[in-house]
DNA sequence: ATTAATTTTGATAATCACTATCATTATTAA
DNA sequence: TTAATAATGATAGTGATTATCAAAATTAAT
Protein backbone atom coordinates (compact mmCIF):
# COMPACT_ATOMS: atom_id res chain seq x y z
CA UNK A 1 0.00 0.00 0.00
CA UNK A 2 1.65 3.26 -1.43
CA UNK A 3 1.08 6.40 0.79
CA UNK A 4 -0.65 7.84 -2.49
CA UNK A 5 -2.88 4.90 -2.98
CA UNK A 6 -3.84 5.65 1.02
CA UNK A 7 -5.05 8.90 0.09
CA UNK A 8 -6.59 8.09 -3.00
CA UNK A 9 -8.98 5.45 -0.83
CA UNK A 10 -9.00 7.98 2.04
CA UNK A 11 -10.49 10.88 -0.64
CA UNK A 12 -12.92 8.31 -2.52
CA UNK A 13 -14.42 7.60 0.71
CA UNK A 14 -15.31 10.76 2.01
CA UNK A 15 -16.34 11.92 -1.61
CA UNK A 16 -18.94 8.43 -1.91
CA UNK A 17 -20.33 9.26 0.97
CA UNK A 18 -21.14 12.91 0.75
CA UNK A 19 -19.07 13.85 3.53
CA UNK A 20 -16.58 17.26 3.90
CA UNK A 21 -12.96 17.34 3.66
CA UNK A 22 -11.73 19.02 7.23
CA UNK A 23 -8.73 20.20 8.09
CA UNK A 24 -9.00 18.02 11.62
CA UNK A 25 -9.50 14.93 9.80
CA UNK A 26 -6.59 15.23 7.19
CA UNK A 27 -4.46 16.18 10.39
CA UNK A 28 -4.95 12.81 11.88
CA UNK A 29 -5.35 10.78 8.48
CA UNK A 30 -1.47 11.72 8.00
CA UNK A 31 -0.62 10.95 11.26
CA UNK A 32 -1.87 8.18 11.17
CA UNK A 33 -0.57 7.14 7.94
CA UNK A 34 3.09 7.77 8.89
CA UNK A 35 2.84 4.85 11.80
CA UNK A 36 4.14 1.60 11.48
CA UNK A 37 3.09 -1.06 13.47
CA UNK A 38 0.01 -1.22 16.22
CA UNK A 39 -0.81 1.62 17.61
CA UNK A 40 -4.16 2.32 20.06
CA UNK A 41 -6.76 5.91 19.52
CA UNK A 42 -4.76 7.02 22.67
CA UNK A 43 -1.18 6.89 20.36
CA UNK A 44 -2.88 9.02 18.35
CA UNK A 45 -4.03 11.86 20.05
CA UNK A 46 -1.33 12.32 22.44
CA UNK A 47 1.09 12.41 19.03
CA UNK A 48 -1.43 15.32 17.64
CA UNK A 49 -2.00 16.98 20.88
CA UNK A 50 2.12 17.89 20.44
CA UNK A 51 1.19 20.20 17.59
CA UNK A 52 -2.62 20.82 17.95
CA UNK A 53 -3.15 21.54 21.74
CA UNK A 54 -7.07 21.61 20.91
CA UNK A 55 -8.16 18.68 19.40
CA UNK A 56 -10.90 16.75 21.05
CA UNK A 57 -10.10 12.80 21.57
CA UNK A 58 -13.45 12.34 20.45
CA UNK A 59 -12.44 13.39 16.62
CA UNK A 60 -9.65 10.94 17.16
CA UNK A 61 -11.81 8.49 17.60
CA UNK A 62 -14.51 9.44 15.00
CA UNK A 63 -11.98 9.42 12.69
CA UNK A 64 -10.12 6.38 13.55
CA UNK A 65 -13.40 4.60 13.11
CA UNK A 66 -14.28 5.98 9.73
CA UNK A 67 -10.55 4.91 8.56
CA UNK A 68 -11.60 1.33 9.86
CA UNK A 69 -14.77 1.76 8.13
CA UNK A 70 -13.24 2.45 4.53
CA UNK A 71 -10.97 -0.49 4.77
CA UNK A 72 -7.93 2.08 5.31
CA UNK A 73 -7.05 0.51 8.92
CA UNK A 74 -7.63 -3.26 10.56
CA UNK A 75 -8.94 -3.34 14.37
CA UNK A 76 -7.26 -5.85 16.89
CA UNK A 77 -7.68 -7.11 19.97
CA UNK A 78 -4.99 -8.53 20.93
CA UNK A 79 -6.89 -10.47 23.83
CA UNK A 80 -7.54 -7.27 25.94
CA UNK A 81 -10.90 -5.37 25.12
CA UNK A 82 -9.53 -2.54 23.51
CA UNK A 83 -8.43 -1.62 20.02
CA UNK A 84 -5.32 -1.79 18.45
CA UNK A 85 -4.98 -0.58 15.24
CA UNK A 86 -2.94 -0.90 11.87
CA UNK A 87 -2.83 0.03 8.50
CA UNK A 88 -4.56 -2.23 6.06
CA UNK A 89 -1.85 -3.80 3.73
CA UNK A 90 -4.49 -4.74 1.09
CA UNK A 91 -1.49 -5.75 -0.94
CA UNK A 92 -0.09 -8.26 1.05
CA UNK A 93 -1.79 -11.22 2.03
CA UNK A 94 -3.14 -11.01 6.24
CA UNK A 95 -0.85 -12.13 8.52
CA UNK A 96 -1.11 -13.71 11.84
CA UNK A 97 0.55 -12.41 15.16
CA UNK A 98 2.71 -13.64 18.09
CA UNK A 99 1.93 -11.76 21.23
CA UNK A 100 3.81 -11.68 24.69
CA UNK A 101 1.91 -11.86 27.36
CA UNK A 102 4.99 -10.12 29.82
CA UNK A 103 5.91 -7.43 27.69
CA UNK A 104 3.28 -6.92 24.98
CA UNK A 105 5.37 -7.19 21.96
CA UNK A 106 4.14 -8.11 18.80
CA UNK A 107 5.16 -10.27 16.20
CA UNK A 108 4.11 -10.54 12.90
CA UNK A 109 4.18 -13.71 10.56
CA UNK A 110 2.80 -14.61 7.39
CA UNK A 111 1.52 -18.42 6.40
CA UNK A 112 0.67 -19.92 3.12
CA UNK A 113 -0.80 -22.94 5.19
CA UNK A 114 -2.88 -20.47 7.28
CA UNK A 115 -4.48 -19.01 3.95
CA UNK A 116 -5.26 -22.27 2.60
CA UNK A 117 -7.48 -23.55 5.83
CA UNK A 118 -9.12 -20.03 5.58
CA UNK A 119 -10.46 -21.27 2.30
CA UNK A 120 -10.84 -24.53 3.35
CA UNK A 121 -13.36 -23.89 6.08
CA UNK A 122 -14.62 -21.28 3.83
CA UNK A 123 -15.64 -24.50 1.61
CA UNK A 124 -16.25 -26.66 4.38
CA UNK A 125 -19.01 -24.44 5.98
CA UNK A 126 -20.08 -22.73 3.62
CA UNK A 127 -18.84 -19.55 4.66
CA UNK A 128 -18.58 -15.80 3.30
CA UNK A 129 -15.43 -15.05 4.43
CA UNK A 130 -14.52 -11.40 5.59
CA UNK A 131 -11.44 -11.75 7.38
CA UNK A 132 -9.45 -13.91 10.04
CA UNK A 133 -6.84 -13.42 13.02
CA UNK A 134 -4.39 -15.97 13.91
CA UNK A 135 -3.21 -14.71 17.07
CA UNK A 136 -0.32 -16.83 18.97
CA UNK A 137 -0.13 -15.73 22.98
CA UNK A 138 2.96 -16.88 24.98
CA UNK A 139 6.52 -15.24 26.31
CA UNK A 140 8.59 -13.81 23.70
CA UNK A 141 12.76 -14.70 24.01
CA UNK A 142 13.64 -11.40 25.93
CA UNK A 143 11.17 -12.12 28.10
CA UNK A 144 11.94 -16.10 28.83
CA UNK A 145 15.65 -14.98 29.46
CA UNK A 146 14.76 -12.51 32.17
CA UNK A 147 12.53 -14.50 33.77
CA UNK A 148 15.13 -16.24 35.30
CA UNK B 1 -13.23 -33.11 30.05
CA UNK B 2 -15.95 -35.28 32.18
CA UNK B 3 -18.02 -33.20 34.63
CA UNK B 4 -16.21 -35.49 38.03
CA UNK B 5 -12.50 -34.33 36.42
CA UNK B 6 -13.83 -30.42 36.24
CA UNK B 7 -15.08 -30.69 39.89
CA UNK B 8 -11.37 -32.14 40.83
CA UNK B 9 -9.75 -29.71 39.16
CA UNK B 10 -12.10 -26.70 40.82
CA UNK B 11 -11.92 -28.51 44.20
CA UNK B 12 -8.42 -28.91 44.07
CA UNK B 13 -7.76 -25.05 42.82
CA UNK B 14 -9.63 -23.87 45.72
CA UNK B 15 -7.48 -26.03 48.22
CA UNK B 16 -4.10 -25.31 46.39
CA UNK B 17 -4.92 -21.32 47.14
CA UNK B 18 -6.12 -21.55 50.45
CA UNK B 19 -9.62 -20.44 49.50
CA UNK B 20 -12.76 -21.57 51.54
CA UNK B 21 -15.56 -23.66 50.03
CA UNK B 22 -18.51 -21.53 49.80
CA UNK B 23 -22.53 -22.29 48.62
CA UNK B 24 -22.33 -19.31 46.02
CA UNK B 25 -19.90 -20.70 44.38
CA UNK B 26 -20.47 -23.79 43.94
CA UNK B 27 -23.86 -22.65 42.42
CA UNK B 28 -22.02 -21.04 40.09
CA UNK B 29 -19.87 -24.01 38.91
CA UNK B 30 -22.67 -26.26 39.10
CA UNK B 31 -24.41 -23.67 36.79
CA UNK B 32 -21.47 -23.21 33.99
CA UNK B 33 -20.37 -26.57 34.15
CA UNK B 34 -23.37 -27.32 32.64
CA UNK B 35 -23.35 -24.88 29.71
CA UNK B 36 -22.61 -26.22 26.27
CA UNK B 37 -20.96 -23.50 24.06
CA UNK B 38 -19.92 -19.97 24.58
CA UNK B 39 -21.13 -17.72 27.24
CA UNK B 40 -21.46 -13.99 28.99
CA UNK B 41 -20.67 -13.24 32.62
CA UNK B 42 -24.46 -11.88 31.86
CA UNK B 43 -25.48 -14.77 30.77
CA UNK B 44 -24.62 -17.13 33.91
CA UNK B 45 -26.27 -13.85 35.99
CA UNK B 46 -29.54 -13.94 34.67
CA UNK B 47 -29.63 -17.33 34.53
CA UNK B 48 -28.84 -17.51 38.50
CA UNK B 49 -31.22 -14.92 39.21
CA UNK B 50 -34.15 -17.33 39.11
CA UNK B 51 -33.31 -19.69 41.63
CA UNK B 52 -30.97 -17.02 43.55
CA UNK B 53 -32.32 -14.01 43.80
CA UNK B 54 -29.76 -12.13 46.23
CA UNK B 55 -26.82 -12.94 43.91
CA UNK B 56 -24.63 -10.28 43.20
CA UNK B 57 -23.24 -9.93 40.06
CA UNK B 58 -19.82 -9.33 41.23
CA UNK B 59 -19.46 -12.51 42.79
CA UNK B 60 -20.33 -14.14 38.93
CA UNK B 61 -17.45 -11.88 37.41
CA UNK B 62 -15.27 -13.29 40.77
CA UNK B 63 -15.96 -16.62 40.29
CA UNK B 64 -15.63 -16.57 36.64
CA UNK B 65 -12.48 -15.19 36.96
CA UNK B 66 -10.91 -17.83 39.21
CA UNK B 67 -12.14 -20.34 36.86
CA UNK B 68 -9.83 -18.66 33.81
CA UNK B 69 -7.41 -18.53 36.56
CA UNK B 70 -7.46 -22.28 37.18
CA UNK B 71 -7.57 -23.34 33.94
CA UNK B 72 -11.45 -24.50 33.67
CA UNK B 73 -12.75 -22.02 31.54
CA UNK B 74 -10.80 -20.23 28.37
CA UNK B 75 -11.77 -16.75 27.42
CA UNK B 76 -12.64 -15.53 23.79
CA UNK B 77 -13.45 -11.88 22.55
CA UNK B 78 -14.43 -12.97 19.08
CA UNK B 79 -13.65 -9.25 17.89
CA UNK B 80 -15.58 -7.60 20.49
CA UNK B 81 -14.69 -5.71 23.68
CA UNK B 82 -15.82 -8.16 25.99
CA UNK B 83 -15.39 -11.63 27.60
CA UNK B 84 -17.20 -15.10 26.01
CA UNK B 85 -16.10 -18.13 27.81
CA UNK B 86 -16.43 -21.63 27.17
CA UNK B 87 -15.26 -25.02 29.34
CA UNK B 88 -11.77 -25.41 28.71
CA UNK B 89 -11.67 -29.14 27.16
CA UNK B 90 -8.06 -30.27 28.00
CA UNK B 91 -8.30 -33.71 26.22
CA UNK B 92 -9.38 -32.11 23.03
CA UNK B 93 -6.96 -30.19 20.71
CA UNK B 94 -7.74 -26.68 20.69
CA UNK B 95 -10.26 -25.27 18.03
CA UNK B 96 -11.08 -22.12 15.95
CA UNK B 97 -13.90 -20.38 15.52
CA UNK B 98 -16.02 -19.04 12.16
CA UNK B 99 -17.83 -16.29 13.69
CA UNK B 100 -21.22 -14.58 11.65
CA UNK B 101 -21.06 -10.97 11.06
CA UNK B 102 -24.41 -10.45 11.31
CA UNK B 103 -26.30 -12.91 13.02
CA UNK B 104 -23.31 -13.76 15.74
CA UNK B 105 -23.36 -17.22 15.41
CA UNK B 106 -20.45 -19.59 16.13
CA UNK B 107 -19.09 -22.85 14.51
CA UNK B 108 -16.11 -24.49 16.05
CA UNK B 109 -13.50 -26.42 13.63
CA UNK B 110 -10.84 -28.18 14.67
CA UNK B 111 -7.62 -28.07 12.45
CA UNK B 112 -4.16 -30.54 11.75
CA UNK B 113 -2.60 -28.12 10.01
CA UNK B 114 -3.12 -25.08 12.57
CA UNK B 115 -1.56 -27.00 15.28
CA UNK B 116 1.51 -27.65 13.16
CA UNK B 117 1.50 -24.27 12.58
CA UNK B 118 1.60 -22.87 15.95
CA UNK B 119 4.71 -25.08 16.30
CA UNK B 120 6.40 -24.11 13.93
CA UNK B 121 5.97 -20.09 14.99
CA UNK B 122 7.31 -21.66 18.30
CA UNK B 123 10.72 -22.64 17.15
CA UNK B 124 10.75 -20.09 14.06
CA UNK B 125 10.29 -17.48 16.51
CA UNK B 126 11.75 -18.78 19.76
CA UNK B 127 8.05 -18.34 21.98
CA UNK B 128 7.05 -20.32 24.71
CA UNK B 129 3.01 -20.56 23.18
CA UNK B 130 0.91 -20.53 25.52
CA UNK B 131 -2.40 -20.59 23.40
CA UNK B 132 -3.83 -19.29 20.42
CA UNK B 133 -7.21 -17.82 18.77
CA UNK B 134 -7.92 -18.63 15.41
CA UNK B 135 -10.87 -16.54 14.13
CA UNK B 136 -12.65 -16.31 10.94
CA UNK B 137 -15.25 -13.75 10.28
CA UNK B 138 -17.75 -13.93 7.67
CA UNK B 139 -21.44 -14.41 6.88
CA UNK B 140 -22.90 -18.01 7.77
CA UNK B 141 -24.97 -20.12 4.93
CA UNK B 142 -28.16 -19.21 6.87
CA UNK B 143 -27.55 -15.23 6.59
CA UNK B 144 -26.29 -15.52 3.06
CA UNK B 145 -29.61 -16.28 2.10
CA UNK B 146 -31.76 -14.05 4.26
CA UNK B 147 -29.41 -11.51 2.26
CA UNK B 148 -31.52 -11.71 -0.70
C1' DA C 1 -19.05 37.77 -1.26
C1' DT C 2 -23.56 36.34 1.28
C1' DT C 3 -26.44 33.19 2.43
C1' DA C 4 -28.25 28.76 3.60
C1' DA C 5 -27.80 23.96 4.27
C1' DT C 6 -25.15 20.57 6.06
C1' DT C 7 -21.17 18.59 8.29
C1' DT C 8 -17.51 18.66 11.70
C1' DT C 9 -15.82 19.65 16.02
C1' DG C 10 -14.75 19.77 21.20
C1' DA C 11 -16.70 19.42 25.57
C1' DT C 12 -18.77 16.52 28.16
C1' DA C 13 -22.41 13.28 29.58
C1' DA C 14 -23.60 8.59 29.08
C1' DT C 15 -22.72 3.75 28.41
C1' DC C 16 -20.72 -0.69 28.87
C1' DA C 17 -18.04 -4.18 30.84
C1' DC C 18 -15.61 -4.81 34.37
C1' DT C 19 -12.67 -4.19 38.97
C1' DA C 20 -11.99 -2.19 43.69
C1' DT C 21 -13.66 -1.16 48.16
C1' DC C 22 -15.81 -2.12 52.27
C1' DA C 23 -18.92 -3.43 55.86
C1' DT C 24 -21.44 -7.65 56.81
C1' DT C 25 -21.83 -12.56 56.73
C1' DA C 26 -20.04 -17.27 56.20
C1' DT C 27 -16.56 -20.75 56.78
C1' DT C 28 -13.07 -23.13 59.14
C1' DA C 29 -9.58 -24.57 62.41
C1' DA C 30 -8.49 -24.46 66.99
C1' DT D 1 -17.16 -20.81 71.11
C1' DT D 2 -14.06 -18.19 69.52
C1' DA D 3 -10.85 -16.12 66.46
C1' DA D 4 -9.00 -15.64 62.04
C1' DT D 5 -9.81 -15.22 57.49
C1' DA D 6 -12.38 -15.55 53.21
C1' DA D 7 -16.68 -14.68 50.57
C1' DT D 8 -20.40 -11.79 49.53
C1' DG D 9 -23.48 -7.92 47.76
C1' DA D 10 -23.91 -3.16 47.20
C1' DT D 11 -22.02 0.18 45.08
C1' DA D 12 -18.36 3.38 43.74
C1' DG D 13 -14.80 3.72 40.48
C1' DT D 14 -12.35 2.88 36.08
C1' DG D 15 -11.10 2.75 31.19
C1' DA D 16 -12.47 2.67 26.66
C1' DT D 17 -15.68 4.09 23.83
C1' DT D 18 -20.06 6.30 21.94
C1' DA D 19 -23.87 9.85 22.07
C1' DT D 20 -25.41 14.51 22.45
C1' DC D 21 -25.38 19.17 21.37
C1' DA D 22 -24.26 23.91 20.58
C1' DA D 23 -20.71 26.38 18.11
C1' DA D 24 -17.58 26.55 14.18
C1' DA D 25 -16.27 25.12 9.53
C1' DT D 26 -17.27 23.74 4.86
C1' DT D 27 -19.75 23.78 0.68
C1' DA D 28 -23.09 24.94 -2.92
C1' DA D 29 -26.10 28.12 -4.57
C1' DT D 30 -27.13 32.52 -5.07
MN1 LIG E 1 -0.13 -6.57 12.30
MN1 LIG F 1 -15.27 -22.71 21.29
ZN1 LIG G 1 8.06 -10.18 26.07
ZN1 LIG H 1 -25.40 -15.55 10.54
Amino acid sequence: MTLSNLKNQYNDYIKLNGLKSSKRRDLIFENIVKKIGHFTTDDIYSDLLKTDPVIGIATVYRTIRLLVDSGILVEHTFGEKRGFFEINNQQAPEHGHLICLKCGHITEFYSKTIEKNVKFMQKQHNYKINSYKFEIFGICPKCQKSEK
